[in-house]
DNA sequence: AACCAACACAACCGCTCTCTC
DNA sequence: AGAGAGAGCGGTTGTGTTGGT
């Protein structure tokens, strides 16, 4: 698949936008709303990449933004969600809500990266002097390092596929209901603290006679889930910021990284993991 | 006041993936 | 099936601001 340039670059502006920019793009946009980022420049008469519009839109001019400060509560999210995700600044961003991936990102490398770093270094000074084995802990550009993490691509996801067997056993994990109980239910199933899609009716009705698994509309909005909930969950243990540990501490490092490969190879794509993706 | 280093953040770049034809 | 367009992502760079000397 050849790589095209996104535009010709010859004879267009570059660094910062101006207010006369930023008003004709969000002035264009709002009348004919997001996409067609290519072409969006010369329609709107801009003197821009579409690939620099599309930036400027979402970092800087999209009416959801959240300015100021990121408050402690979002900043120990962002944390957590690191320490569960990796480098995945738009998953991330995506359980902030007006918080942009740039952002974040920018942030973490220019606060949290640090600090976690410090925290690490102490503790693992602290560690080897009572004589704890050591962790090898690879550190990647700017002094971060990596941790078991899920590492999945961020696309859309809009459809799930649920290998029953996987499925049932995550039916007898929850506790009191289970989904096959109430699958006709128009509530979300809470497992372990995670809401998981519904299941209409239909889906139940018509699996595919060919494989056994069946597929589920798996709708991002609808099957949103509270973030606290599942970093605070026995699924997913990443309550505590103990970076200095990170590798092993966690339950849910090694597991869920586990899990999501053993999920992969299955053809299963779960809804905890999926609904982080999209 | 001038200089410089560190910081913060906007913007850019290259790559990859999905979708459409 | 394959190519190209469109879009998104993460890493990096550029530049303005702030604080220290």
């Amino acid at each position: 698949m050849g790589r095209s340039p996104c535009c010709s670059k010859e004879g267009l502006n570059r660094g910062a936008w101006t207010a006369l920019e930023d008003k004709i793009l969000t002035d264009y946009i709002k009348q004919h709303g997001e996409g067609r980022w290519r072409n969006l420049p010369k329609r709107a008469g801009l003197k821009r990449c579409g690939k620099s519009c599309r930036l400027r839109w979402l970092n800087y001019l999209r009416p959801d933004i959240k300015r100021g400060n990121i408050s402690v509560d979002e900043e120990e999210l962002i944390i957590k969600l690191h320490k569960l995700l990796g480098n995945r600044w738009s998953l991330i961003a995506g359980r902030l809500p007006g918080r942009t991936d740039n952002e974040i990102k920018n942030y973490w490398n220019t606060n949290l990266s640090k600090r976690v770093n410090d925290h690490r270094q102490k503790t693992a000074a602290g560690a080897s002097k009572n004589g704890k084995s050591k962790q090898v802990i690879s550190t990647g550009t700017n002094g971060s390092f990596s941790t078991n993490v899920v590492r999945t691509r961020a696309t859309r996801c809009s459809q799930v596929f649920i290998n029953p067997d996987l499925c049932d056993h995550m039916n007898r994990e929850a506790k009191p209901s289970s989904l096959s109980e109430n699958r006709t239910s128009s509530e979300p199933k809470q497992i372990n603290g995670l809401l998981l899609p519904v299941v209409s009716e239909s889906d139940n009705e018509g699996p595919d006679p060919v494989s056994s698994d069946f597929t589920l509309d798996f709708d991002v909005g609808e099957a949103e889930f509270c973030l606290s909930d599942l970093l605070n969950s026995d699924f997913c243990d990443v309550g505590e910021l103990d970076y200095g540990n990170a590798f092993c501490s966690s339950p849910l490092s090694d597991q869920t990284l586990d899990f999501s490969d053993e999920l992969l190879k299955c053809g299963f794509e779960s809804p905890v993991v999926g609904s982080i993706i999209s």
